[in-house]
DNA sequence: ACCGCTGTGTAGCTTTTGGTACAGACTCCG
DNA sequence: CGGAGTCTGTACCAAAAGCTACACAGCGGT
């Protein structure tokens, strides 16, 4: 993979031959192997952030040391965060952590700052990139301050299930993910094993009633 | 006040006279009396919505009927969840509320859209309102994960009393704003007002000891 | 086989928050 | 001045979630 390659990548496809000829000049890829926190809060954010491959997780931390997911960060989407302290100056204010074997697209400042000035399909990108992330903010903030804990996990279970219904976190992972601890998050599991919707394995959990769980975040308590 | 008068405000000031003549004859100003609900979920937004005087409050409500507060947006600012919609073709997720005497400028979706593809000034403030919007999110987010009620209640008090120390808020309405119940606040207040921390009144709340709601925020517990 | 590490299962207690119920106080208005 | 409506104060109970502590199971390495 070279930074060549970029031009392939969606919003960069419809770039005029200036534009290429900056991109490939400017942008750096970077490699992340195994999970690491990449940016901290405070961060003065060099350039756009865009994953080619793999996946970025934002997360806060709170005082106490407990994490919660705000949002991802999907192959083919911009790292909007980066975009949000390019251009108006704030302090990045969460952590970024890379999934293992992601790729990440480093566009320094000025270069993107040119491209959005130049290219439409920058501005759109851009655009698109924070609504769409505005959009996953507002559904976050409303399911934490509307659902249970024991309605989120099943949501949880639900959307990152593989298609044949795994689910390959540790129960530390999850918690960490909702904001919780594990011991919450082994308490509810306990009680939906009970109910036969999931069965546990060491480092996976198997989704058996989908429909049971699905019910359980339609109906109250 | 009339349309017209909507070029002398903000980003609109920079206009090229043809935008300008475009933007006289799209756009409509309303006027929003007595607090009340002017946008639901699943609206179909025809429009970028602009503040011009007052506030709009943008919250969500649970299947229970409790509400929280997302954000705000204060004059000056561009309704973003409309630039939302309008780029992304997303439906409105949340509830929209005007604060009394409230004047918003609708400007329709065509509209917006050609200003955003000729006027550098309209992509410049689009972008800006929607990074100001991902961080006021992120922060709130944030609030609601790792601040227990009583720190919460500390923070609305000290951030949205004037500078004489007064809040002109209900308890009802702090409740709803932080996504709780009156009792809840009411309990929250008595112990502020044991620990000389505020004075209450029916409609209103006089902070007496900023530094002692402070240092709750920043100490746990 | 043994050890250490990581992950899960569970119990019991505490704190925080929510829900219900009601009393009293203030304000506007006729 | 009286009454309706709104706002605040409070007591009590229930539910949810967090904290501590510990047992045990799987897995890898020596």
């Amino acid at each position: 993979m070279t930074t060549s390659s970029l031009e392939s990548l969606g919003p960069f496809r419809q770039l005029s031959e200036g534009s290429r000829a900056l991109l490939r000049r400017g942008a750096v890829l970077a490699e992340c192997g195994p999970p690491a926190p990449i940016l901290q809060p405070g961060t003065s954010i060099s350039g756009a952030y865009f994953v080619v491959r793999g996946r970025l997780r934002v997360y806060a931390v709170a005082p106490d040391g407990t994490e919660a997911t705000l949002y991802f960060i999907n192959p083919g989407e911009t790292c909007v965060f980066a975009l949000n302290s390019l251009f108006n100056d704030l302090r990045y204010p969460a952590w970024v952590q890379a999934d293992a074997d992601t790729t990440v697209a480093l566009i320094p400042g000025g270069v993107y700052r040119e491209l959005f000035q130049k290219e439409p399909s920058i501005q759109d990108v851009t655009v698109r990139a924070l609504s769409t992330l505005v959009f996953r903010l507002m559904e976050e903030l409303e399911e934490v301050h509307a659902y249970k804990l024991d309605q989120r996990l099943a949501n949880l279970l639900l959307i990152h299930a593989s298609a044949a219904g795994e689910l390959a976190m540790t129960q530390q992972q999850m918690a960490a993910h909702l904001g919780t601890t594990r011991e919450v998050v082994a308490r509810l599991m306990r009680d939906f094993v009970a109910r036969g919707f999931v069965e546990t394995g060491r480092g996976v959990t198997r989704v058996k009633n989908a429909d049971g769980l699905a019910g359980l975040i339609a109906t109250p308590t």
